[in-house]
DNA sequence: ATGTATACAATTGCATACAACATAAGGCTG
DNA sequence: CAGCCTTATGTTGTATGCAATTGTATACAT
């Protein structure tokens, strides 16, 4: 059975004007095609059979594939051959303790640092955000509008590697498989914890900002 | 002018007992290069020539390019270009802000988890540094004992993601220039520094350990 | 029947060739 | 003489073809 390749393509093409070389092109459709779960971790992907089946030679596909191992996305199996990673049980546990003390660090330099267009920024984000729960909105758009609220911490942190580090380990959690945004119940914790984040931010308590990061 | 590729070449040939392929070949060796402060910041590298100097195709190359591009070392610039990323003075306030913290969240990790064995094994490479800095012995080789300090530090944090994230960023710092390990007092101050570290590990006590190599 | 060795198939790694694009220089025109 | 357009050169991006290594299957021997 094979993978739905061109629906991914699309969205790629929209979402970046087809103005991508065909290198960065395939990686975003890789990256798509894992987080959306058509590839699972331990799959073994083969250089000629993707190449057929995304329309590119073998070129453009191993540097993408380069780029994606340097990653960690994709490792290099016995023999050389290429396979999704897999994550061990202690992979998982490293990669919420890395992203808490990572979100944490974060939250304390917008608290610290960020200018008050940013902070403004951030709270616009959580109200927003508030008013999608209450308005019962699609599963999608809330963890859309929860990437945002991230990101305008990580970038009020003024810390480019801290910002790539995050989204590193973000792609990297794709392994784990598609994200649980659909309890009820944690909707509403999420919620809680964000306000607890922002309001922090807002007063510009470091401390605050920091341990309530780290918790969510 | 040329640069001696050959040195860098062999030098990685012997630490790698020549079993890696050539593009892992090449990427060593660019990184060695800059490391050693023969490609600058800013220098732009021509993949005909550089295929060339180091006597590979322009596949494995771009191979290695493509790692090292996804790895922020080097960047595209105006028109396609390759060039050797320049860090700007933010960039630096910002790297070094982010290793103090993942290096206080590893030596806490350290302090809190690390196993019998792997607390003695970090002692023995600080005994083994003060007996080195007593014999007066070469920068090269503080540089080497200290590295495998930290190097102990991140293992026994027995967090793979942080442990890369921590060597990622080591080679980012290449990009600022040979580091300077030749000041006497400074290499009292790091003596000290690294005994408040170890003390903490030793004792256990993660928040002390965490707070002393912030400090470093 | 099981283990081992050999041969074949398939996949990855590398090299060369081609195409598209950007840049710089030189000539032409206003 | 200055500015713009055209052309030529050089560099990056992509495709294809070949070689080498590895995995697998089958056959033979113990």
């Amino acid at each position: 059975m094979s993978i739905d390749w061109a629906k991914h393509s699309l969205a790629v093409s929209q979402r970046y004007s087809d103005s991508l070389s065909a290198s960065r092109h395939i990686r975003h459709v890789l990256l798509a095609a894992i987080t959306a779960g058509d590839i699972m971790p331990g799959t073994r992907l083969k250089e000629t059979e993707l190449g057929k089946q995304l329309g590119f030679s073998r070129t453009p596909l191993r540097e993408a594939i380069a780029a994606l191992k340097a990653e960690g996305i994709i490792e290099t199996g016995e023999g050389g051959s290429l396979q999704v990673r897999i994550l061990a049980y202690r992979d998982i546990h490293a990669l919420y303790e890395m992203r808490a003390t990572l979100e944490g660090m974060a939250a304390r330099l917008a608290a610290t640092g960020a200018s008050p267009a940013e902070k403004l920024f951030i709270n616009e984000i959580r109200i927003n955000e508030t008013q999608l729960i209450n308005s019962q909105a699609s599963a999608a758009a809330l963890a859309q509008i929860n990437s945002k609220f991230h990101h305008g911490i990580y970038l009020a942190s003024h810390n480019g590697f801290l910002t790539e580090a995050l989204d590193r380990l973000s792609r990297t959690m794709v392994l784990l498989g598609p994200t649980a945004y659909s309890l009820p119940a944690r909707i509403q914790e999420i919620a809680l914890e964000h306000d607890s984040i922002n309001e922090a931010i807002q007063a510009g308590h470091g401390d605050d900002a920091e341990a309530a990061a780290k918790r969510h």
